[in-house]
This record gives C-alpha cells, structure tokens and sequence, in this order.
RNA sequence: GCCCAGAUGGUGGAAUUGGUAGACACGAGGGACUUAAAAUCCCUUGGCCAGUGAUGGCCGUACGGGUUCGAUUCCCGUUCCGGGCACCA
C-alpha cells in the first residue's frame, strides 16, 4: 500500500470533525493545559508557509500534552477589526464585515488543511457583538474605577468621591494626572459638571486633552507603539503632534506592577528586556527651584541629584506651560520666534537632525543648594510628557546638556575627582566627586558631599533634599498612558454618550452598544470621526436605545460618541474569552477561571513585545483587581517564534536588451537583477518555458546558459508579493501533504529563530514520512506483527522515546525530527516490523504528523482515535550499556577509545589504561605523570 | 550612545552544556536498477598534505589572548550581523 497522504488527510479532517475529535470541557477531574497562539489578523492576502510555523509548533506541544493525559484548551479566533477592511471600504465601498468575513473564510480554509487541533467551537472574533461586548465593559468598568497607590489596586470610583467628601485630596495616594489639591468643602460646593471634571483625573479610563501622535494620512491618532520613526507603523505615513480630546487608559498606574511581574513568567531575556526598557523606570528625585525675583518656582525630576553643584542653567521643554509665565517681556519676541519653529517641526525632523537650538526665557532660578541663579533656557531636547518637562543643566555630566552648553557658552562645572570635560561630558556614574563646597560655606546647605562616591552622594543628597523639604524622592516611568480613541469605522464603539459636554456610560445591562451603519466610511465633511456619518447615533436615556439623530434633545436625548477602540482593545481579554466563550452573562465565568487559571503556553511574534503583550498585561492585572482574572499575569510561558523570510530568485537581463544571462556569467554583461516568482524556479534552475509564459514581455526573451540551465540568483528578503517569493501552504499541502508540511517547517531550524524559507528541502521530510509508512506495509499486506521485539529493536524505541520526550518539552523540534529518521532507519536496517515497537512510533509521531499517525493507529485495529492514546513510557533498561567507550588521551590528544564493562570502577581502569595493549607506541621512553579519569566519558593519561 | 541576543561546511542546522566538532536534511559528485525518465536504493562530500590502498598527519567552530590534561562551550579584548530603547534628564 502506497503512502498515499491525500485520501488519508481527507479522510481524517472528516471523521475529526465528525468526532468533534478537538472539543475539549472543563473536566475538575483532569489536570489542565492551555496552549494559545497569538490569533491573526485575516488578511486579504491569505496566509503564506510562516503564518503556520507557530500554531505547528503549539500543536504540537498541545497534542503532546494531551497524549500526556492533559486536558487541553488550544484555541483559534480572529483579531478582526483592523486597518485593512475599513481602507478596502473606502475605496470600493464594500462593507469591512463583508471583507473580513471572506477572508476569515480563507483563512479557515487554509488552517484546517494543515491539521490542527483546534477547538472551534470556541473561536472568537473581535468584531462580533457577542465578543465586543466584553470589550466595551471592560472599557466601562475601567471608567468607573481609579488607581490607589496604598492598596496597589484598582477600587471602584464610589471609595474616590467618599474620600473627598470626608477629607478632599488629603491624605490621597492615588494615580492621577495632575496632582489636584482642595479640601472636602471645595469637593462639596462643586456642582456635578465640576465633579466630573475632577473625576476624570483619576478614572482608569479617562477623557483628556492630550499631545497625541496624528496622521494625517490615515485620518487617525496613533498609540506610541504604532509609532516608528517618526512615521507610523502601517504605511509608514508621517506623524505629527497635535492636541486632541482623547479616551486613554491609565496603563502608566501599573508601570511597578507590570515591571515586578516581570520576574514570575517564564519569558525570553530578551523579551523582558525590551518591556522593561520600554516601562523605563528610573529612580531620581524632585527638586524644587524657586524663581528669582518672584514668588514663582518650579520642579525638575534628576536622577543625578549628586550633581547639585554643577548646576549651570535651567531647561523648560517649549510645550510647556511654565514658558509663558516665566518668559519677560523683553524676551517674548524671540520666544515666540522660538516656539514657531518648534511647532513647524515634525517628530521626525527631530530624529532625523538633531541640531542643538534654543532661547533663554530671560528669568533666573535659584539653585537652592548653593543660592546661585541660573538662566532659564528653553529647548526642544527637553520633552514636555517626562518628569515636570523641565530640567537642571548639568553640561558637565550630561551629554545632551554639554552639547548645549557649548552652543550657547554657558559656564561646565567638573564635579567628579580626575575628569577631563574640554571635549566632551563624563556622563558615567562611577568616581569620586568634588568640587562641591565646604560644609558651611554657602548659607543654604551645610553639607558637603567631597570624597564621596556618585551612588554615595546621590543617596545623600536625596536624604537631604528629603529632610530639608526641598522636594521629594520620585520614581518616573517612559510608560505613557495609552491613547484609546481612534478616528475610525471598524472598531468597537465606546459605550457612550455626551451629556452636558461630560461622557456618560451607557447601561451595564444595554450592552454591547452596537456599531451602527453608515454610508460612507470617511470622516465627515466637518472633520469627524467616519462615525459622524450614522444617521442613528444617538442614545435615548428614557428608552434606553440607539435612536435617531433628529431626536436629540439634549435632555433625554443625547449624542454618542463618534470615536472608536484602537486594534489592541479587542486583542487585550480574548484568551479569557476562549475560557467561555458563549456566556452572556460574564466575559468569564469564575468556574471556567477557576479551571483554566491563565495561559500555560503563549506563541506568538517578539514584535508585539510593546504593544499587544504589554496592553494584555495591563488589562489582565486590571481585571485580576476586579477579581475576574484569578491570574495576575496572563501569559506563563512565552515563545516567540521566529519569522520566516522569504528566499527570493533573480534573473539577470542584459541592459537594454530582453536577453537573460545565467548567475555564473553575468559578471561578463553589465546586467539588471529583476525578481523573478519563485514558484517557476526549481533548485535555483529557471523554469525557461514557465519564464517565458510568466509576463507577456518575456516571451521573446532570449537567454544565455551555463551547463544547458538558466541559473538563478537568490537573496533572504521579507516574504511579500511584490518580491515574488511568497510560498503558499496549500500548495505545499497540495504537492506533500499536512503532515510532510508540518514536519518540514519545524524541521528548517529552532522555532525561536528567523530563517528564510527554502522549498528545495522539503523532499527530504517526504521521503523520511514514506520510509515510516513502509514500516507497517509490505507491499499491500499489511506487515505488523505480534513476534517479541529483540533488545536492539527496544533500544531504537527507547531512545527515541527519550528523546522526543525531551525535545518537545523544550520546544526543539528540529532535533527531534532527526531522531525520528534514525529510529526509522534502524527499525528499517533491523526489518523490525513489531506491534510493540511500532504502536509506540505511531503515538510519538502522532503530535508532529497526526494524519499518518492516525491512519496507521487505525490500521493496527484501534477503533479511538490516537489523540485519545496514552503518551509511551520511558523504560531506562534499555538505556543502559553493558559496557562504556572510555576515550584515551595522551597529554590531551585524543587517541582511541577502550570498552570498559559498564560497572568498571576506577582502579579498575586505570589499571587498564596503563597496562593497555594498544597503548605501548604511545608509551615508548615516556613515563605516566598522572592519569585522569572523567567518570564514563575520558581517560586522560598525562604522559612525560 | 545604552541594553539584549548571536557568529559552526556549498546551504539549513546538530553537538549529551567542558570530553572523538559537523548529527540529520538539502545541494553536489559517483554508482545500482531502467530502453529512457521518474521513483527507489547504495557510496563520497570541512580544508590541506602523504599513500596504489586500508589508512595516517596537520589545520579548522568570526578574530586575538587566557583558564584547563582537554574549550564551539567558561573568562578578557576586538570585529561583524540581528533585535530593543534612545535628546527619558
């Protein structure tokens, strides 16, 4: 019988479905395990062979576990709103649903030809009300909540508005965005407008006035992680600042607890790294500098508070507010000048020149160390959003200062023993300072910190500035709170209406607020969101329903919200949903919580490192303090699957001709390297007639040869359409199979790492699933037997099972393939065709082949399904040597290796080594010094 | 600039974590079967040198040092590639 994988993976993807092979329950009997990818955006585009390389690889431990006696929830959906659908709408008017529905269809389609084990009764999809309802709660209750520093959680906004009715902002540590100060008889005279205002301070899920990254092109704000570069990530459009009234989500509240969580999951190094520099904590202090000549003074953040000093002049970032007041009249017209141009450049003029430019404001500020007043400058390199948007300058020890400095010829001060400032700043933190005066010789300070460390006199400084009330201790994070509005159709619509200018919530029990139709996808011809275009957009406060326009009031009837949720809304609970995914009433119940806890494994790509994994993070811990997660961290393991590039041919044409010169000649010709489809190159030889039929221009092409073939050239790009080298699974699927697909991508190199796909190996796979079939087939008979297997044959078996055992608990399939070839070889070499050998091949293959593995397992009389086999079991005796190759070497020099029963010890051969027959040439006129014996692995015989 | 991860044949990559470097696969070369092709199977394949030959010798894991009886593996320095952060005070 002929390995013949297409009946066989038809076959089988029927009888799964039919078997709901894959449905998994909450059994509290089974331990269990949840395997989750990262669900895909559904493109037009369909998926190319390196979508699947993760789900293959999470399949594999999924069905792994599941041999292991797991209970396990592996899951797909769709991140379905997104970029894409809405701009294909734009510009053909076809409703985004109906794009995203077709290509969900695709993508179904090419998925289950690869064989997964997908539970699909729980697939979800971000752009149903179904899910979005959930979204849009969250979103609801992160409004109705606020951030308290003391308990390290979220509470309800109720505990908020009781607090300021007894004790106003006394006694207050919470996150907020602008420190507010009033008493309980301020809070009690303010009227509800007011209130809310306040409020916003605080809510988790905020309205404000916000510098926000704007693309014009895209006709949205951009969150800074969409943000490449000073151009936006999709597109690469230009990003400019601007100030818009935006929903933003308070993520900087958890910036400690996002860091801290950091060190109970197991991640890449590099992984963390990278979210660790993008929290960015830096511990420093606030110190407050009092304005000469006025009342007036102002706080700067340093983490260098050692450097007190060295002040030599004051830095405001131009955005902010402190510019205007402390700008003199005298300096006003060259302020103003300054900020023009300022506001003239873009994000990414500032990265692309880094030109030093600036004004001084004309005011002094009084170093409160020495009493010394320094000028205020103001300059682009400070930035508004960190720390109090203003600076000391230390040009000494900071470079971007000393850059200034040198500008501008302001005084550099050198406060660390031996350093040389004349060309550039000593920006290290390591030495021994001086220069700061003698205790008691300024007025203001009577401490000196000479002789001291950096770290000593930074510690010491801060105490003093701590004692003394001159500011206070601060940690500052680079985590900016996240912009939530985007100016788009295809997005979940916020759950809210406007009422007196103030946002209310629409009610709990009236959601999801569904998004409603309109007929045309832009913005509005005044400039609003796509959503300005709904003709029944507006909320019925009595009714409680979506109504018409014509009816607001604007006293029961009122106006919703136009913007909607950027991508990582719907994208930040899924894998709480894929828990229970059809409950109506809860995002999850707490039974299903309960069972499934938190994702076991996460695989996905590293570039969501910033984004998606740390929204997901900050939205998990949110509902871990509402007590719906009972996980604070949401993703236990994570891998990071590398990407696979494409491998793109060239041809090479002559200039100026239509004639095509093959790789080893075209150093002769002056040529033109042109993409040619991959998919008409074979071994990097082109496929001339294919060439000539490929593009109506080529079909007279003429071509130069070596050897009688036209060879190709080739380059690792990104795979894309444009290049030519996308390679489709189906085809792949088509041509080998699922099973030779899925043992060919984890076989081309460790799953963590980007490699470019090269199709020219895949036969290899092929030959190695053909050679495992004929295994069990003797020609048509089918050939297992019963017979006792010998001790070499369970050895192959044992060895293999060790192996693979090991391997997949790693995640490194692409050794443990290999070990399938040996085996199978051996087992072939030894005709060894026993049902206690081969049934255990069948289960081990089964996680990475599972088509064939199904099919023989069926074969060998079994009437379940192998998912439902028992992983085998390990018997270490067949392990074991009856005697050790111990290697011999003289003075280092490996010279052979001697059989020792496997029980030797030590005196035993040594002894051996010495009088050994084999070693007398070696020994000739020399002498033993010392021999070394590593335990069953070297004999080292150190010889003079 | 700072942080992280790398560098092994013609190619993708192995190497029990300090113990015979190059598993396995692709590609290439040779052979068997065949009228022929496909398919299948077998042999060779890091480099250099010696030998008719079995075989033997030397070099070799980016580069330069070090530790060690022994280093792809550990330490120090250099170069190069990839990733992250970046006027973040």
């Amino acid at each position: 019988m002929e390995y013949n994988f297409r009946e066989i993976e038809k076959k089988w993807h029927q009888r799964w479905v039919a078997q709901q092979t894959y449905k998994v329950t909450e059994d509290p009997n089974r331990k269990k395990f949840y395997v989750l990818n990262m669900f895909p955006y559904p493109s037009g585009a369909g998926l190319h062979v390196g979508h699947p390389l993760g789900y293959i690889a999470s399949d594999i431990y999924a069905r792994y576990k599941r041999l292991q006696g797991f209970n396990v929830l592996n899951p797909m959906g769709y991140d379905a709103y997104g970029l894409p659908a809405e701009q294909y709408a734009i510009q053909t008017g076809q409703h985004p649903a109906i794009t995203t529905e077709q290509n969900i269809a695709r993508y179904r389609e090419q998925l289950d030809k690869i064989g997964f084990s997908f539970d699909w009764s729980r697939e979800v999809r971000t752009c149903e009300p179904g899910y979005y309802h959930w979204t849009q709660w969250a979103f609801q209750k992160m409004f109705g909540s606020f951030y308290c520093n003391t308990c390290k959680s979220a509470q309800p906004i109720e505990k908020l508005v009781e607090h300021f009715e007894k004790e106003g902002t006394a006694n207050l540590d919470v996150a907020q965005s602008e420190e507010l100060s009033f008493t309980a008889n301020d809070w009690n005279a303010f009227d509800a407008v007011k209130r809310q205002q306040v409020l916003m301070n605080y809510r988790i899920a905020y309205l404000a006035e916000t510098m926000v990254n704007w693309c014009p092109a895209l006709g949205t704000v951009l969150a800074n992680d969409e943000v490449i570069d000073g151009v936006s990530e999709r597109g690469g459009f230009p990003v400019e600042q601007k100030k818009m009234k935006q929903w933003c989500l308070r993520v900087s509240a958890y910036a400690q607890r996002l860091l801290d969580g950091l060190d109970t999951i197991e991640w890449t190094d590099s992984l963390k790294e990278t979210q660790r520099n993008w929290i960015g904590r830096s511990e420093g202090a606030e110190i407050v500098f009092k304005v000469k000549d006025s009342d007036k003074s102002f706080t700067i953040f340093t983490t260098r508070a050692d450097t007190m000093f060295g002040v030599t002049f004051m830095v405001l970032a131009p955005e902010s507010e402190l510019v205007q007041e402390l700008t003199t009249p005298e300096q006003k017209a060259a302020v103003d000048e300054y900020l023009a141009y300022v506001k003239k450049r873009t994000e990414r003029d500032r990265i692309s020149d880094r030109k030093v430019t600036g004004v001084f404001s004309g005011s002094y500020a009084i170093n409160p160390f020495t009493g010394e007043a320094n000028p205020i400058w103001i300059s682009e390199y400070v930035l508004a959003g960190y720390g109090t948007g203003a600076i000391m300058a230390v040009p000494a020890h900071d470079s971007r200062d000393y850059a200034f400095a040198k500008h501008f010829g302001l005084p550099i001060v050198p406060l660390v023993e031996g350093c040389d400032v004349s060309e550039e700043s000593f920006d290290a933190k390591e030495g021994i300072v001086c220069n700061s005066p003698k205790a008691g010789v300024t007025p203001y300070v009577d401490f000196s910190l000479n002789g001291l460390t950096i770290k000593e006199a930074i510690a010491a400084t801060k105490k003093y500035v701590r004692e003394h009330n001159l500011g206070r201790v601060k940690v500052n994070y680079r985590l900016r709170d996240a912009i939530f509005s985007r100016q788009r159709y295809w997005g979940e619509p916020f759950p809210v209406y406007y009422k007196d200018g103030m946002p209310q919530m629409i009610p709990e029990a009236c959601l999801p607020l569904e998004l409603p139709e309109v007929d045309k996808f832009l913005p509005t011809e005044t400039g609003e969101p796509p959503l300005g275009n709904a003709k029944c957009w507006a909320w019925d406060t009595k009714n409680n329903k979506v109504v018409d326009n014509a009816l607001i009031d604007n006293t029961t009837v009122f106006p919703l919200e136009l913007n909607t949720m950027p991508g990582f809304a719907g994208s930040s609970a899924y894998y709480l949903r894929y828990m229970d995914p059809h409950d109506d009433k809860a995002l999850v119940s707490a039974a299903a919580d309960e069972y499934w806890q938190a994702v076991d494994l996460y695989v996905g790509g590293s570039e969501h490192a910033t984004g998606h994994l740390i929204y997901s993070r900050f939205w998990n811990k949110f509902l871990f303090d509402l007590g719906v997660s009972c996980k604070e961290e949401p993703f236990q393991k994570l891998v990071n699957q590398g990407m696979i590039q494409g491998r793109s041919n060239f041809v090479y044409r002559i200039k100026d001709s239509n004639t095509f010169v093959s790789l080893g000649l075209k150093d002769q010709y002056d040529t033109t390297p042109l993409h040619v489809d991959v998919n008409i190159v074979s071994g990097d030889v082109l496929d001339i007639e294919a060439f000539k039929a490929w593009r109506p221009e080529y079909a007279t092409a003429e071509f130069i040869l070596e050897d009688g073939k036209y060879v190709c050239g080739w380059a690792v790009e990104k795979m894309s359409k444009s290049m030519f080298n996308v390679v489709n699974p189906d085809m792949i699927v088509e041509k080998f199979g699922a099973d030779t697909l899925r043992l060919y991508e984890m076989f081309l190199g460790p799953v963590e790492q980007a490699k470019p796909w090269d199709t020219n190996g895949i036969d290899g796979s092929h030959r190695f699933l053909k050679k495992f079939w004929n295994l069990f087939w003797n020609k048509d008979s089918f050939a297992v037997t019963d017979d006792e297997p010998t001790k070499e044959e369970m050895k192959s078996l044992h060895k293999l099972i060790k192996k693979v055992s090991e391997d997949i608990e790693v995640f490194s399939y692409n050794t443990s393939i290999p070990a399938f070839m040996i085996a199978t070889n051996e087992l072939s070499q030894l005709k060894c065709n026993k049902r206690a050998v081969l049934e255990p091949m069948v289960v081990l293959i089964a996680p990475f082949a599972p088509h064939i593995a199904e099919e023989l397992w069926e074969a060998l009389g079994h009437n379940t399904t192998v998912c439902d086999a028992q992983w085998p079991a390990l018997d270490e005796k067949y392990l074991v040597e009856d005697t050790v190759k111990m290697m011999v070497a003289f003075n280092g020099k490996t010279r052979f290796g001697i059989d020792f029963p496997a029980d030797a010890d030590n005196a035993t051969i040594e002894a051996a080594a010495r009088n050994h027959e084999l070693t007398p040439k070696y020994l000739e006129g020399k002498q033993i010094v010392k021999i070394i014996i590593v335990p069953k692995r070297m004999i080292n015989i150190v010889i003079k």
